[in-house]
DNA sequence: CGTCGGCTTGAGGGAAATCAAACGATGTGG
DNA sequence: CCACATCGTTTGATTTCCCTCAAGCCGACG
């Protein structure tokens, strides 16, 4: 664990600068080893050890797992800014895979100098556990939305999650991203079949609320798609200003 | 992160002996200190900050969120031996509460203490990062059972799971526990209605899998059962021997 | 031009939810 | 000790949400 520090940002503000500054140096301590992967790539092979972490500079990434009967899921999605391997530091081989969902560019750099680098700056750390917990905390949400929540609110909650995610990272304004996911795809995140993902498409789009077209999302009416989530979503989002009001950009 | 190790135990034997070190010295640190909470009792509550971390001795625990139309859903259940409260350490309040779902006694340790603790003890940061990665798989599991699994997947993934932690642990044996869950607090593990969750124990009671009998689970027919949760279970659930064949005791 | 991957729509079926009621244990107070 | 309330379980009838199967469509690309 960190030994510098047991907060966290975002609801501290004054750890804001820390934070922005331990992504910067991280960044930088990155910028020698750049990877790039074609959409369909495995950059993390299932149950294979692996010594890297990563900093994905564009692209979006996924971890998902394949069943043996063709079923699939996925059970994380990584956005431009995003540390991923960051657990394989302290736990096993993980049974599930981490795929490009598009082309991808991504920065790398091996636990032991990592390990190095945020022993001499804690703020480095402060960027790991941030990315650790907000995981975690994403995690939660997501098996609240595939327990509890119906067609309508996982796909009104993946959108708005995203969305905020990626106002967050300063890659979008007003609404409108780029979301390199099929149908298919949509419907292995939420647990949903590619059929039904569609038909409430059409139904988001036909009220007015949103358009997912081939690859682009356009959030027309957030409020209302917000109320369409709001009972899945947790108390963080209900207020967060980038889920409607103002906005605070973390990086990028 | 932990300085010592980048490795895991389990399918690292040579761990072994360092983890359970860790755990015995954990426990021994947090021996003065001892919690009782009855059934019902809100450990942690819902965003509020918490400088605690926990190790169960006995009863069982959970992390769930109440909806505001009612809907109720568990993320977690804890089980004796396992800490909870660890990534409070590095992530914000958590939206969600950890309550007691039996009476229970845990042991407690401040962040601060532990962090002097595992300065000097690796093998406590090696039990600590164990716990978290324990706590990820998981999460992961079952993420992708309520997103692909149908009912009596999901039922027969957690009574195993349960199972095969409980033998970890050291609290069971030959198939029968107890487990202090109405079939409601099932249903909300699961994401199924109570009625529904009935139905499907009253099936694998009926073909001889399992019997689920106020608070007390009987194995009959364990290879059956891991058949019928496969398609859902993770590589290494499918081949630890706890899920079937001989056993390694962790703790207790 | 044909093919292929992804999207769209329809028809029908099935798994799980909902609604409703009764039953069984456990506990409590008269 | 019995009446009674409470909590959890069990079962039936009905509904609904989502899946399955099937076919057509559209755009991209060789």
């Amino acid at each position: 664990m960190p030994n510098n520090f047991t907060e966290f940002p975002l609801h501290r503000p004054e750890l804001l600068e820390t934070l922005r500054r331990g992504d910067r140096l991280l960044t930088e301590a990155m910028s020698q080893d750049r990877k790039r992967s074609r959409k369909g790539d495995e950059i993390i092979r299932a149950s294979e050890r692996c010594d890297t972490i990563y900093r994905l500079e564009a692209g979006w990434v996924c971890r998902s797992r394949v069943l043996d009967d063709g079923r699939r899921s996925i059970v994380t999605v990584f956005l431009p800014g995003d540390l991923f391997g960051v657990k394989s530091m302290l736990s096993t081989e993980p049974p599930d895979a981490v795929v490009a969902l598009s082309n991808v560019t991504a920065l790398a750099i091996k636990h032991d100098r990592l390990q190095q680098l945020f022993a001499a700056e804690p703020s480095v750390a402060l960027r790991l556990a941030f990315q650790l917990g907000e995981d975690e905390r994403r995690l939660h949400n997501y098996l609240i939305a595939l327990g509890r929540g119906n067609a309508e609110e996982r796909i009104a909650t993946m959108l708005l999650e995203l969305h905020g995610r990626l106002l967050l990272a300063g890659i979008t304004q007003n609404g409108a991203f780029q979301m390199p996911l099929t149908q298919q795809e949509i419907g292995d995140f939420t647990g949903l079949t590619l059929v039904h993902v569609n038909r409430v498409l059409r139904r988001l789009r036909e009220n007015g609320l949103a358009t997912v077209d081939r690859r682009t999302v356009e959030i027309h009416d957030l409020p209302k798609l917000h109320r369409l989530a709001l009972p899945i979503l947790d108390t963080f989002q209900r207020t967060r200003p980038e889920f409607g009001g103002g906005r605070q950009q973390l990086w990028h």
